[in-house]
RNA sequence: GGCGCCUUGGCGGAGUGGUUACGCAGGGCUCUGCAAAAGCUCAGACACCGGUUCGAACCCGGUAGGUGCCUCCA
């Protein structure tokens, strides 16, 4: 398996810390608003490395976080904390806020067919292992106490600035916004915050630092301490969306790496973003476009899986309604070849499939070991699937052909094989009565029958020796 | 101002030196009682200007345009 490094800025080939196994940590969502189309892009992705490396045979431990307490409407740690927002604008309390989107994210992550990662970890339930780690961090002299919280000195970090190649002088030179005059420098980040004096929150808990005040976590330590906790200090692979290189992994990457002295992650995987239209996904353009907007156009939500395969991770990527159903168009089609698998013709020839099979497969695995190449994927999947097309497929490969479907399934999350059982009696009881109707030439019969069949969601293709195929609409 | 990225046919999107994948959309034809998400087939792109090379979408330099992060944000 070969990805592209942020750390390093190449295509490393991947070399588990343990042999045969692998840690992946993924940055999931802040759980305050329903996840836009944006947000299921990585998502996808993620489960497509998980994938991926499963299906080399790599036994792989994947965790993903849900920030459900501290993720601050701004970065500077001013500002609101977007959970307690959320849980105003909407009457509710943050607590209920995180339950209700972290339910609908994992809702989401099941119509995805984004096999859910071995740990999904909430930053509330790790409060203790917070507060550890920041002593810890403390003990080594890297935080300093202001009025507002405990933060995480940057400049006694060694090389703070390399991930994200930032250039701190400059920034605090263009800097456009300007940030807390008690903070030592722009770069710093708050590990724990105080509440505000007088106020109450709907999260707050005790905490050694404040004299008493009651506060919460920064947004940055949670995975610190979650990552470290189930992955060990120094684990394989470490993914996130794009945006997150400069601020929050840099930052995650002083955390852990200050108070372990270990390098946190071998590999860091960042996905790209996507545009909508050709502009960015954002608050205020309110172009986020939901899962439910999908549904509600009557698109299936498999299309949207695919949709997203045919882009790479790394490309800056654009979603559109024509792409999408473009996508879905495609998915049908490959449907319906698949449905084949449970129609065999006896006589038709096999050697040629087989071959094809065993060539695709492994044109597959090293497309998908090669940096995640999704999008030279599905066209060697159209290769393989037209060749099956343009000949029915014999009995004698029905068996590699299954296996073949459930390997894109595995490995793809698209339910070829899945989605396309065998026909139930009362099908193909209709569709052989049709048979009959149609070679005695009773036309009007024969039609009616074809119509019957099409809204039971059964299309017919009749073949020149007077048999017949189906397919699922 | 700093750090990046991108520019392939109507749309999406592979392809890192040698017959310009592939899908969607489009044209034509064929099969068929009709129909078909059936078969066959056609057309169509490598932003621009130089350079390297026998040969460049692919390497180098420049130009133009676009775009991301540095604030929200996957």
């Amino acid at each position: 398996m070969k990805l592209y490094n942020t750390l390093t800025r190449r295509i490393d080939t991947v070399k588990p810390l343990q042999a045969g196994r692998i840690g992946v940590y993924t940055c999931g969502p802040t759980v305050y608003d329903y996840p836009h189309i944006g947000n299921w892009y990585t998502n996808v992705r993620m489960d497509t490395l998980v994938r991926a490396l499963r299906s080399e045979g790599l036994i792989t431990t994947w965790v993903m976080n849900i920030t459900d307490v501290g993720h601050l409407v701004s970065d500077a740690d001013d500002g609101e904390d977007k959970l307690e927002k959320g849980a105003r604008r909407e009457g509710k309390t943050a607590w209920e806020i995180a339950e209700f989107y972290t339910k609908d994210f994992m809702n989401g992550l099941e119509l995805l067919h984004i096999g859910t990662p071995d740990h999904i970890v909430k930053a509330t339930d790790h409060i203790k292992d917070q507060i550890a780690l920041i002593q810890r961090l403390d003990a080594k002299g890297y935080t300093y106490v202001i009025d507002d919280g405990v933060y995480y000195d940057t400049t006694k970090f060694e090389g703070y600035a390399a991930f994200a190649n930032l250039d701190l002088d400059e920034q605090q030179a263009g800097a456009r916004v300007s940030f807390n005059q008690q903070k030592r420098h722009a770069s710093d980040f708050a590990l724990w915050k105080f509440s505000a004096q007088g106020k109450q929150r709907d999260m707050e808990w005790d905490n050694p630092f404040g004299n008493g005040r009651q506060g919460f976590p920064g947004w940055h330590i949670e995975c610190s301490a979650m990552s470290m906790k189930y992955l060990g200090e120094s684990f394989d692979i470490h993914t996130g969306g794009i945006d997150h290189v400069p601020v929050h992994h840099t930052n995650e990457i002083a955390q852990s790496e200050a108070a372990s002295g270990k390098r946190l992650a071998q590999y860091w995987l960042h996905s790209n973003h996507v545009t909508v239209n050709g502009e960015k996904i954002s608050k205020s353009l309110g172009n986020g476009i939901r899962l439910q907007d999908i549904s509600d156009k009557g698109i299936a939500l498999d299309a949207v899986r695919l949709n997203i395969l045919e882009s790479h991770y790394r490309s800056q990527s654009k979603f559109s309604w024509d792409g999408l159903e473009a996508a879905a168009n495609r998915l049908q089609h490959w449907r319906t070849i698949a449905a084949q698998v449970w129609q065999p013709l006896a006589e038709a020839d096999s050697e040629s499939v087989l071959s094809e099979l065993t060539s695709a497969a492994h044109d597959i695995a090293a497309a998908l070991a090669d940096d995640l190449n999704t999008p030279l994927i599905l066209s060697r999947v159209d290769q393989a699937l037209s060749v099956l097309e343009a000949q029915a497929v014999a009995a004698a490969a029905i068996e590699p052909l299954k296996a073949f479907l459930a390997y894109l399934d595995t490995v793809l999350g698209i339910d070829l094989l899945a989605a396309n059982g065998p026909l139930d009696e009362t099908i193909s009881r209709l569709i052989e009565q049709r048979r009959t109707a149609r070679l005695a030439k009773d036309w009007a019969a024969s039609d009616k029958l074809r119509d019957q069949l099409q809204s039971l969601g059964y299309g017919i293709k009749d073949l020149p020796a007077g048999s017949t195929q189906w397919f699922r609409l």
